[in-house]
DNA sequence: ACCTGAACACCGTTCAAGT
DNA sequence: ACCTGAACACCGTTCAAGT
């Protein structure tokens, strides 16, 4: 019974690692969502004692941290094969691209956004993601004061998505009315009104509970456009 | 005993209720952030035990989605007050004025802009802020078309918050130059470059880890114009 | 150095029992 | 109808012990 437990440990698994552990987290994310990321089903995963998992990370805080580091250098990944001019007028394409990349690789992993906004921890792929934006305003002839208001401005859709509070047409079943939006449609003129004109055709494209492209590409737009006109 | 707990309950305690376990949760919430509201804490503070809860809550999800709805609910209390006219060209202090009153109180709840986003289900109240919002737009002459994109558009800002996924200067204590950021400087020249000349001179002001107000206005401020230009 | 089993202090929630 | 104690199935994490 030791002897077998050895010879599987030794013979059929790789030895653990932060970044093991780490691409094990991202991979029970990605089938189950975050919360199931635990100590216990990670350290099941890679076929270990839950407990043998902090000799690699100091405990569940550090697990999350790394996840969104590695995230966001699968991101910064995805940005560095871009080359696009950034000088002048051009800035606008060459930060929009890389804004829609970051997003790629989001849509990828539907729980990151979510978790990029709960960490507090800086990370330094996110930092590098960010730098690279900065440089490209840069470029296209921004003070510093005025990229560092549109860091602000842009907020999460500098990474690639956006909050949503109220998904119209995402209900339980996703396209179905909002139960609870019907429920009390005759106190919601405006709200009822506005949805019913404008059909939602695609809710099936979205990030979470945050917009769908179409809406997304429409709120950076808005951001972008006034930005430029005031470089 | 069990006289003096039946004494305790039925002299110094008033029934419980759904009301009661709600603005229990958020008082606990505003003295040790949402992570203190477990059902054991909200029991105890409400001098009863966990399972009694459940007479009055389905279970914890329910317990948050209530709390959503009151906090939105003071929010809708708040805005009610607000009496702008909103025809035409007015619709833009209107709605800014909603908009920053929302945001008052949501920076007396500084837990509460996280617990928005990560809650799934539809609030009514929030439903009745975002219809008057909609009604402020319509009035402004907004067609349903672009007033949906709007709400898109403003996202989280439409309530008062703006997701950021790195606040420059908020380090463990806050005021502080961040550590990462500290160690990696020579791999980051445009962000080092850019934070070495806008001092952050108010780094308080800040609602989680959402911008401060000047930076709230002026992402805020571009929409706004961005809205009022195709309006 | 790396890994583990038992144990601890918490969770949310079910259930059967009280008034 | 409302409330409760004991119990269950989970958590993250500490500790002492193994190799």
């Amino acid at each position: 019974m030791s002897l077998a437990t050895r010879s599987k440990r030794t013979e059929s698994r790789p030895a653990l690692s932060r970044d093991r552990v780490l691409r094990a987290a991202i991979e029970i994310a990605d089938e189950g969502g975050i919360a199931a990321v635990t100590m216990r089903r990670l350290a099941e995963s890679l076929d270990a004692e839950a407990m043998s998992l902090y000799h690699h990370v100091a405990n569940k805080e550090q697990v999350l941290d790394g996840v969104v580091d590695v995230i966001a250098a699968e991101i910064n990944e995805a940005v560095g094969r871009l080359t696009l001019p950034a000088r002048g007028a051009a800035w606008r394409s060459a930060a929009r691209e890389r804004i829609l990349t970051a997003r790629r690789v989001l849509l990828r992993h539907r729980w990151a956004a979510a978790l990029f906004e709960s960490r507090s921890a800086t990370s330094p792929e996110v930092l590098l993601y960010f730098d690279g934006l900065v440089g490209i305003m840069r470029d296209g002839g921004f003070s510093n004061d005025l990229a560092h208001h549109a860091m602000h401005a842009l907020g999460s859709r500098a990474i690639g998505f956006s909050q949503e509070l109220f998904t119209p047409g995402a209900g339980p079943a996703a396209g179905e009315p909002d139960p609870v939006l019907a429920g009390m449609a005759g106190r919601l003129p405006h709200l009822v009104g506005m949805l019913a004109e404008v059909m939602h055709d695609d809710p099936d494209s979205t990030i979470g509970w945050c917009d769908d492209q179409a809406e997304f590409e429409f709120g950076l737009d808005l951001l972008l456009d006034g930005l430029d006109r005031r470089r």
